[in-house]
DNA sequence: TCGGATACTTGACTAAGTCAAGTAAATGAT
DNA sequence: ATCATTTACTTGACTTAGTCAAGTATCCGA
């Protein structure tokens, strides 16, 4: 259900930027690798071998992209030479499942040794933030290519607030609403007002907030605040937009009506503005009945502002 | 002046694996090219004389990796094909500058087209915002890479408050404290309120606020905001880590004091703890002088806060 | 049961790349 | 000024790494 869309030249021309670029540092990581017994190619298929079980020589082929005949006798060459073995599949008499013997483990090690120290001195050279920084981004890069929609185990996970949510939170609904709706600096600002008063007079026994992570960002979250014994506040219900269409939405109200109930308030409040259709939507489908609608000029814009409520 | 540090197994071999992975796909992407007349190492040739002038077979070999002796012969036949033309360099009859010839760049073109299709058609799977978050994280792992000290021309530029900027600060202050000097989330709840009160009740012609930016990412920031009519007062000086040693704090500062004194300001003032000592040296340099301190409990901490007065 | 696929294997090739040795020019040290 | 060293190629001799096509055995679906 992701939207596609049309990518400019300057994507195009960045992407294949960072192709040469990369073609290049493979080169020169690989070159480490020349001067051992084995072949570049050979060295891949060890590392296969010696990373992943039960692998057929069609597995290989496919996976490291090698045309099957010179598969077929770079493993004959390995047998012959005690580095694999290959045990038959019962189920299918074509295939046979390859295997390293102590040997190939042992002719792989200084191979993988190398491998691992080079990587070591390039990642030595970079400042620890760098070196996350990098491997983040090196780990976006493979998702987004890779993972060609293989959607994460675990969709999403819920979890309180930690430290650089709040400025995140700010940061995400200042942008998302200002690019969607033209909203100015002002309700960035309300936000941070908002989650600032949060924190600084938060109650953990009357009050929640609830942030939504998926592979590790933060693509969502709720806050309930207390208002009096028996009203509670649900405000700054927010789903990052790549993560929309999960019941993200759904589930943050869900939690939030669970735990006004369970802390004993009589009604669930809150405020939201009209034009924004997919939360109304929510809050509709959790039972919430439309209390009054006022209009106001916020944020650089005419709106009309609702409040909602939902009996416990 | 960056601060190394050793690099974890799982950095390692995330690096490594991301390695293989684009391996693979730099594999997948070259197949297309391999069907053309053009060998791959005889396609990066063109590209690199495409985009480059003035290049000599020693530059490319260094740059593309390539054996010498393999790449005069390869220049050899594009010369005799009419390809490529060799200019002698008046300073060093031992080189020759090569130049792409019209028969060259007809050549090259459909190479050219294949690959931005190619790349087109991979970035054309992805949405929108997936493609500029690829975009992003290679350009990321090309820099950190790559760049090897290589200094932006422009080390930083100053800019006025954007949406998104409150709450990247926030998040940045909150994270940068909590990791430095084990503040808690009441700390970044403090960043939050006061940002979102500057921006509520921003005053332009008394008030202003500075963005220090590098390379299309913020590294630093600081506020001005009016007291009275004679006092304005700094607020939430920050810079990045990453980016420390660049001036800019100073910068900041010195910007500050510059519009305070233009605006007919008598005093400048700033809060900041003792602990904060790069930040305190900066104030000292540029004039300020210490007028009190008092000890408080804040962010979780025993901690000395400090007014520093400069006046104008 | 039979017409494809699939999973290799083998033979025949060669493009692509390596390595070493050589030439001519430049550069640096005396 | 000169001479050893380095740089910028070039050439010859070689091989490896990979391709392509054809073949065999097995499996799978109608």
């Amino acid at each position: 259900m992701t939207i596609h869309h049309h990518p400019g030249k300057e994507r195009i021309d960045a992407v294949r930027a960072f192709n040469r670029f990369y073609t290049r540092q493979i080169g020169l990581l690989d070159e480490g690798l020349l001067k051992s017994a084995f072949s570049l190619t050979e060295a891949r298929v060890l590392y296969e071998l010696a990373h992943r079980d039960g692998l057929t020589a069609t597995d290989l082929a496919r996976d490291l992209g090698l045309d099957p005949g010179y598969l077929s006798r770079l493993l004959k060459k390995f047998e012959e030479r005690g580095l694999v073995e290959r045990a038959a599949i019962e189920a299918d008499a074509r295939r046979s499942s390859i295997a390293l013997m102590p040997a190939g483990r042992q002719a792989f090690a200084p191979l993988n040794r190398g491998s691992h120290d080079q990587v070591a001195a390039l990642l030595d050279r970079l400042a620890a933030s760098d070196q996350d920084r990098l491997v983040k981004a090196m780990q976006t890069v493979q998702r987004l290519l890779g993972g060609d929609g293989a959607e994460p185990k675990v969709p999403y996970l819920l979890r309180p607030l930690q430290v650089g949510d709040v400025g995140w939170i700010v940061r995400r609904q200042g942008l998302i609403y200002a690019q969607d709706y033209g909203w100015d600096e002002t309700y960035e600002a309300l936000v941070a007002e908002i989650l600032g008063a949060f924190v600084k007079s938060f109650d953990p026994k009357w009050e929640r907030s609830w942030i939504a992570e998926r592979e590790g960002e933060v693509v969502g979250s709720v806050f309930l605040v207390r208002k009096s014994d028996e009203v509670a506040k649900l405000r700054l219900l927010y789903v990052e937009p790549s993560a929309r269409g999960l019941g993200i939405g759904k589930r943050l109200v869900d939690e939030c009506v669970s735990f006004a109930r369970a802390r004993g308030y009589r009604t669930l409040t809150l405020w939201t503005n009209d034009i924004l259709v997919s939360a109304r939507r929510i809050y509709e489908a959790a039972g919430f009945k439309l209390a009054e609608e006022e209009r106001h000029h916020s944020f650089g814009k005419d709106l009309v502002g609702q409040n909602w409520n939902l009996e416990l």
